[in-house]
DNA sequence: AATAGAAACGGACCGCAGTCCGTTTTGCTC
DNA sequence: GAGCAAAACGGACTGCGGTCCGTTTCTATT
């Protein structure tokens, strides 16, 4: 099961050293505990670092910048979202039809920004390149796969970028949040959207 | 011919003082003139105020924020295109059948963003009333609207949402920008997903 | 154990958006 | 024109993300 992280991956195969890995746990530690005290928006890099005892640069040096650290936050459940649509049982993993698979990520990915949007929110860099991050390019594939199998000729790449920009997590959020919309109206909304996407080849 | 701002309208019926229009007029010019030298992005508040020959606290006054300002700045060409779809020629404006409206509102709205995307980039407020802002507003209402007169019986007002997703300014600069994507095979994918949504009531 | 050089450290520092509040300008009233 | 309250001004200030670079710590080698 090889899982495509949300951050790059370590290029050496050397392991990092004592204290760096050390600091790397206490500053995971330190945002967590922020995180469930101030929420993900309340987290800055300054109170990070002096919860966690150590200096701003180290905390930069380790995470790159704020969506770094948050991505790493994320990573946990990013491979389990993961780990369910590419090797999970069905509809959402192999072995069902494509519609069905279709429909079941739509729904998963939805619950999955209710559970984690906070965060997924506060991780997206705010560069263009927001979208070439791994996972972002794997659900592309993902979901591009499954309309070529639903037969859709017409541009799955493209089409696949559409659907992606339904299940982002700040429309969907503000949906649930300002909109009180019902996360189960989202998903019907999404099962007749993609329905008709793939409707009749 | 009644338009919907981009920015609040000011509560007030007075107009302002002689100063401050003034000060309105600098500001909006030494911005314009950054924005051709540097860019959007380039552009920021304190240089923009030592340009204009103001206070930054003058600038932040009349604009609110540095996405207020770059509203400001975007809402003739906002206002322009509010024109064209609601009382502009078919098949863009009232008139021509509702799928072909639908159509015409994506095409003229990537070609909208390709001009002015950066621009309406830098106008995104970050936060989540980003989708609440009165134009975006008017768009989604437009959308929903021409979805209902299509015959779309099942939740336009979401459907309505997902579109908009679609043709946000960032995933569509992306892809032109990144993944050198024509244009054209934009508003193909977007016709043909707009037909697909419509198709059989 | 001594050493050397690579890696990591940490906090002063930078540029930015946005705020605050004492000062100045404006336009109305007499 | 003098006086006055309200409005606008402006720049010092705050808090943030992110960088820089002199100092410290680690680890491989002898």
């Amino acid at each position: 099961m090889c899982l495509v992280s949300l951050i790059p991956i370590r290029p050496g195969l050397e392991p990092e050293r004592r204290d760096a890995a050390r600091n790397r746990q206490l500053v995971l530690r330190a945002a967590r505990e922020l995180i469930e005290e101030c929420g993900a928006d309340g987290l800055t890099m300054g109170t990070l670092a002096q919860r966690a005892g150590v200096g701003k640069g180290t905390v930069f040096r380790r995470f790159g910048s704020r969506a770094g650290l948050m991505m790493t936050l994320l990573s946990d459940a990013e491979a389990g979202f993961q780990g369910r649509f590419m090797f999970g049982p069905p509809p959402l993993g192999p072995g069902a039809p494509p519609l069905e698979r279709l429909i079941a990520f739509g729904e998963e990915r939805i619950a999955w920004v209710l559970e984690f949007g906070e965060l997924a929110r506060a991780a997206d860099v705010s560069a263009y390149n927001r979208f070439d991050v791994p996972a972002a390019v794997l659900w592309h594939r993902h979901l591009e796969m499954l309309l070529r199998e639903a037969g859709l000729t017409a541009d799955p790449w493209l089409m696949a970028t559409s659907l992606s920009a339904v299940v982002e997590p700040e429309r969907i959020l503000h949906a649930v949040r300002v909109h009180q919309i019902d996360p189960e109206r989202l998903a019907a909304s999404w099962r007749e959207l993609v329905s008709r996407v793939v409707r009749g080849a």
